[in-house]
DNA sequence: ATGAAAGCGCTAACAA
DNA sequence: TTGTTAGCGCTTTCAT
């Protein structure tokens, strides 16, 4: 025996389609039709069909949260954000990932027009004028968590670097450290630009000048790794120094571009016996929960992601209200959160 | 200008709804018919919809994965698994989250008649009547990634935990750790119990018996500090033993259920400054990614989590295609992620 | 307050 | 091969 239909409930409570919908909805009714209608759906066990309702409704009262890796503790940050508000206003979140690639997430915010939800959050790793222009003509309204040109005229809610990039560079500073090395994620992303302007934009203002730079393949742990014996092998390496000059030719702080690449780091400095602040210090950035996980734990930027998400949501159940609201761009602000490795 | 459907398509191909459904689910029709519909699609910027297709069809080539808690590394790991053999069959993943009552979880899966997907991957905490239940009468198939009883009838792929203890207690037992503590989560979940009784049966299998035990109030890395203290004063505090005393009583290794609070644990011991593995051996469970980002990296019990989600996903698919097939319980067994925590 | 009926966008008989 | 049409399960006029 199949699903039960509106029809059959109709027909066991003896009523019309219409009054059972009626009263599904909480539309006016007699006392009476409303108990015949809630006795036939407890019988039945009938659930309404969503794909029916929101065919005719066209609404899905469903929302997607897009992200890239879910392997990035940073996302679970913003997704429990998301939720919370998006379900607290009544709509089911889903998430689905992207993958790093361009064309993915273009494929993804064109998909949104077979209709699966009436709204969508994304966080977007890489952007090009493909990406923009799909989320500019998507038939539901989607909010970036990133950063795009304001000329695209979208909803975003982004983090500020450069702010976050000063506040790891001068507590350095005021710890006394300035050999300061970094670890970059790929410079091809939004965020890798992101961070490489800041970083040199707050060395600069603080008249220091890098001691190293890195660009790790991708934001992993595994590329962190990799990205922290590169750093390795090219302060140590750079000439036959003694160990005298390469300690003083070798950074005593790094600032990773997120609390993977961070951690990564960390786990190779380990392994030549660098310890973690007393010989280098290490800032991380998101402040994720790895951060506080981490050991030592990480001191790690805070870029806002639980208000980014928090947000994100927020203008995007905005704009579905209202189509015609001028876009927002909403940066939040960041700050630092202190923690063991650095000193 | 709003959406263009089917019909306008048709329109502006001059040609029947009929055949432009046809050519874009490629059924036979005349080289001038496919031209003509694909200029037309391709001029408007059609795109199907997916609500309607499926009223109409009866299946959403979506399918669902529902996680208790997106923190958890150990679903990230599953989560990449179902994705991976669910798109190579043609389905878009979805993944949503339930929190730790089982009640959140009966919801998700009664919800499943509204028609969301045409299948879901589930992997509950808490399994209690209801959820089985529940399960059962879904409309639509569902398999549970975790332990059910098998007069459930209900595909399931489920991991050996008391196999994992095993692999866990003989490793510390053949590195000289005796002195064996317990880190459990909650042991009204299925995971609790399995691992309660595992850790039980493999001490005495080994003629030991546990030198502490405690149970952490859920699977998280809070939890496991909290845990870690508790265990920690249980083993000083006993009595108003003399350091040398207390040092005999104490743990010289403790298994956690999971890699979470392994790690959360770890900070406790830290804090006291116990080194790990040289004062006291920790091994985890799951071999998350967080088992090789920790520090120092935590000995891991595998459980197979990434096969567990292989299955499941094929599982469920198979049971797409043929509903009356009967209910297969997969297990799959342990390994030993060796790492450096463990001597 | 209730019922009859149209129609959301699509697919699948069935006819031609 | 192509077109006409019924209908998937629901909501919402429009009458009553």
């Amino acid at each position: 025996m199949s699903r039960p239909t509106i029809a059959g409930v109709a027909r066991t409570a003896g009523v019309s389609v219409a009054s059972v919908s009626r009263v599904l909805n909480g539309l006016p009714a007699t006392e009476e039709m409303v108990e015949r209608v809630q006795r036939a759906v407890e019988e039945l066990g009938y659930v309404p069909d969503s794909r029916a309702r929101s065919l005719k409704v066209g609404r899905t009262f469903q929302l997607t949260l897009a992200v890239a890796d879910v392997g990035n503790p940073v996302y679970v940050t913003m997704m429990r954000a998301v939720e919370e508000v998006v379900s607290a206003a009544g709509y089911r979140l889903v998430v689905t990932t992207t993958g790093p690639d361009v064309v993915d997430e273009v494929a993804l915010v064109r998909g949104m027009a077979r209709g699966y939800a009436d709204g969508l959050v994304i966080s977007p790793l890489r952007v090009d004028d493909d990406l923009i222009k799909s989320i500019r003509e998507c038939d539901v309204p989607v909010v970036v968590a990133g950063n795009v040109p304001a000329s695209a005229g979208v909803d975003t809610v982004r983090a500020n670097s450069p702010k976050g990039m000063l506040l790891a560079v001068e507590h350095l500073l005021a710890k006394g450290r300035k050999r300061i090395a970094f670890v970059n994620g790929p410079v091809d992303t939004v965020p890798g630009t992101a961070r490489a302007k800041g970083f040199a934009d707050a060395m600069k203002a603080n008249g220091l000048r890098p001691v190293a730079e890195v660009e790790a393949v991708d934001f992993t742990f595994a590329a962190g790794r990799e990205a922290g014996r590169e750093l390795l092998s090219s302060v140590a390496g750079s000439n036959g120094a003694s160990t005298a000059k390469a300690r003083a030719a070798a950074p005593d702080a790094v600032i990773a571009a997120n609390d993977l690449l961070a951690v990564g780091l960390m786990h190779e400095l380990a392994a030549v016996d660098l310890v973690v602040p007393d010989d280098v210090a290490v800032i991380g950035m998101d402040d994720s929960e790895l951060a506080e996980q981490s050991f030592p734990p990480l001191t790690s930027v805070n870029l806002g992601s639980a208000e980014r998400g928090r947000r994100a949501a927020e203008l995007l159940l905005a704009r579905i209200e209202d189509a015609t609201r001028t876009p927002r761009r909403i940066v939040v602000q960041p700050t630092l959160s202190i923690r063991r490795s650095t000193p």
